[in-house]
RNA sequence: CGGGAUGUAGCGCAGUUUGGUAGCGCGUUCGGUUCGGGACCGAGAGGCCGCUGGUUCAAAUCCAGUCAUCCCGACCA
């Protein structure tokens, strides 16, 4: 029978999904893990899919009305022991800062002191610190709503790190406002996550459920919590984005009081949201093949990467004055707001090699240039959204005219493939035995990709869920928010339900 | 934090059962031949065999400890 094709990405998706994982990360110049343990150090080409995406996401924040503000990375232990359920939802992965400087021990190394009277906490997430700031920053309806988001870095300390999905410091954005009525901040909490589903689908080009999570996935300390669900190729649930409404509980907590119209005293009503470096990793995931990284165009750290294919020294001014030339051009035209960016790849290197590098980096558009597409003004390109080898020529004219119109449709290529992949791997189920073949494995030795999202009713008890979790370690990833009403059975004990929810293996 | 696996050249690995000169492939350097499809030939360079201790005349190899990485669990964005 024939070879089996040689791919850039050795083990393949459907080898061993992790470990194809942790080679596109490196292959493509991600990350890296660092020398503190379950921390990354995320490299240029990673780094710039995160300022793309804070770029895209601020904007979208300023726009809805929020406003950027800077809070301590340290809590008082006091802080975080003012919300009982928070308090016990993080406590046990919390970095904790006890002293306040090194001492020569005389043994020509170093040792702690000057212990702290208070241990500070890392914030693994600011709603407390933020919240003691927002009790002194309201004090009459006047004050509301008060909208703020932050960007920064936040520390847990996680046993088991993956780079993007899981690691013990990540960067993030948190969004934290404050309300004078329930239905303001439940708006609120809506509208946030209306705009983290626009964002990975339009910018991320990764469609997503959304909906409100079980009481047992619920953050800890919050009335509700709302996520948009991603299916990544191994069909497998990411959780991308999460927004929370909070009630009155960390407004009662920290004292985040105003006087209302009739002169009465109330407590606000807050929220908070975020997303994190994981959409990278949603990002690896949802769109990568066996040769690479795959990133949408929105948020490519470039569009295009040249490489000059030059056969003898005397070509070489002729050569480079034209891609030279050419890098010029491209950068004047606009896509989707921004100037494109242009990579020329001069490396000393053959031009296949090249052309494999940024295949693995995952740039939109690779193109060719020796003397003979010169000689006939003539571009000859691939795209990443086709076979390595599928290339095509171009007029030069021609191509700069319609190169922002590729990388459109090459941006939603990306989309409709991931939403063709999460649709065919979305099924109902109303059968026990059904439900549970799904997500069992045919040969438990050999592990394959299988499952996916299974919509199924459920009665709403714990009791089924954590059956359901112990069974088949499969959860609750939401409760669909456009789920139309439908009379049925939950699909552990049989009792009338009224809605189906979204069950799946989870990262 | 429990179970399993793995740490040997920049990367990927063999060698460990049975202790006795440190190996292979890729990459890299130099020379040559090729040159529109991840080139070929030749010659080099490159190692505290994860770390600490023990056993031994002798340890990559045996023993103990320790650290790190990966996978599976529990926990979580």
């Amino acid at each position: 029978m024939g070879k089996k094709a040689k791919t850039a990405i050795v083990p393949t998706r459907e080898e061993n999904y992790a470990e194809w994982y942790q080679q596109v990360i490196k292959l493509a110049d991600l990350a890296e893990n660092s020398e503190v343990r379950g921390c990354m150090i995320i490299k240029p080409w990673g780094y710039a899919i995160w300022e793309n995406i804070q770029k895209h996401l601020d904007k979208m924040f300023k726009d809805t009305g929020h406003k950027n503000a800077y809070f301590p990375i340290f809590i008082p232990k006091s802080f975080l022991e003012k919300e009982a359920e928070h308090v016990e939802g993080f406590a046990k992965e919390c970095a904790v800062v006890t002293h306040s400087r090194l001492e020569d021990d005389g043994k020509g190394g170093l040792k702690v002191a000057g212990e702290l009277a208070e241990p500070y906490i890392v914030r693994p997430t600011s709603e407390t610190i933020i919240g003691d700031s927002f009790a002194r920053w309201v004090n009459s309806y006047r004050d509301l709503p008060l909208l703020i988001n932050q960007w920064a870095n936040v520390v847990r300390w996680e046993l088991r790190t993956r780079l993007f999905l899981r690691t013990a410091e990540f960067l993030w954005q948190e969004g934290h406002t404050a309300h004078a009525t329930e239905l303001e901040a439940r708006d609120e909490t809506k509208k946030m996550l209306d705009v983290y589903a626009e964002f990975a689908e339009k910018y991320l080009a990764i469609p997503v459920y959304k909906g409100e999570k079980s009481e047992s996935e619920r953050f800890p300390g919050a009335v509700a919590t709302f996520c948009i669900e991603a299916m990544m190729q191994d069909k497998k649930a990411l959780q991308a984005g999460t927004t929370h409404f909070l009630g009155q509980n960390f407004a009662k907590a920290s004292g985040i009081r105003f006087q209302n119209k009739d002169g009465e005293m109330e407590y606000a009503w807050t929220t908070s949201w975020g997303v994190s470096t994981r959409l990278i990793g949603a990002l690896i995931m949802a769109h990568s093949d066996d040769n690479g990284m795959v990133i949408p165009p929105r948020v490519a750290p470039a569009h295009v990467a040249i490489i000059p294919i030059i056969k003898d020294s005397d070509q070489e001014e002729l050569v480079m004055d034209y891609v030279t030339s050419l890098r010029d051009e491209l950068k004047d035209v606009v896509f989707d707001g921004r100037n494109i960016e242009v990579e020329l790849d001069t490396r000393d290197m053959t031009f296949s090699e090249r052309s494999w590098d940024w295949i693995k980096h995952g740039i939109p558009i690779r193109i060719e240039l020796g003397i003979r597409d010169i000689e006939n003004d003539s571009i000859y390109f691939g795209r990443r959204d086709m076979e390595p080898k599928e290339k095509v020529s171009m007029q030069r004219t021609d191509f700069i005219t319609s190169i922002s119109s590729i990388l459109a449709d090459i941006q939603n290529n990306y989309y409709d493939r991931a939403l063709c992949f999460r649709n065919d791997n979305t099924v109902e189920f109303d059968d026990k035995k059904e439900f549970y073949k799904f997500f069992t494995l045919r040969n438990p030795n050999t592990p394959k990709i299988h499952g996916g999202f299974a919509s199924a009713h459920w009665c709403g008890s714990p009791e089924c869920e954590e059956k359901i979790k112990g069974d088949l370690k499969v959860t609750i990833r939401c409760i669909p928010e456009d789920a139309k009403g439908e009379n049925g059975f939950c699909i552990n004990c049989g009792a009338e339900s009224k809605r189906r929810v979204l069950f799946a293996k989870s990262y």
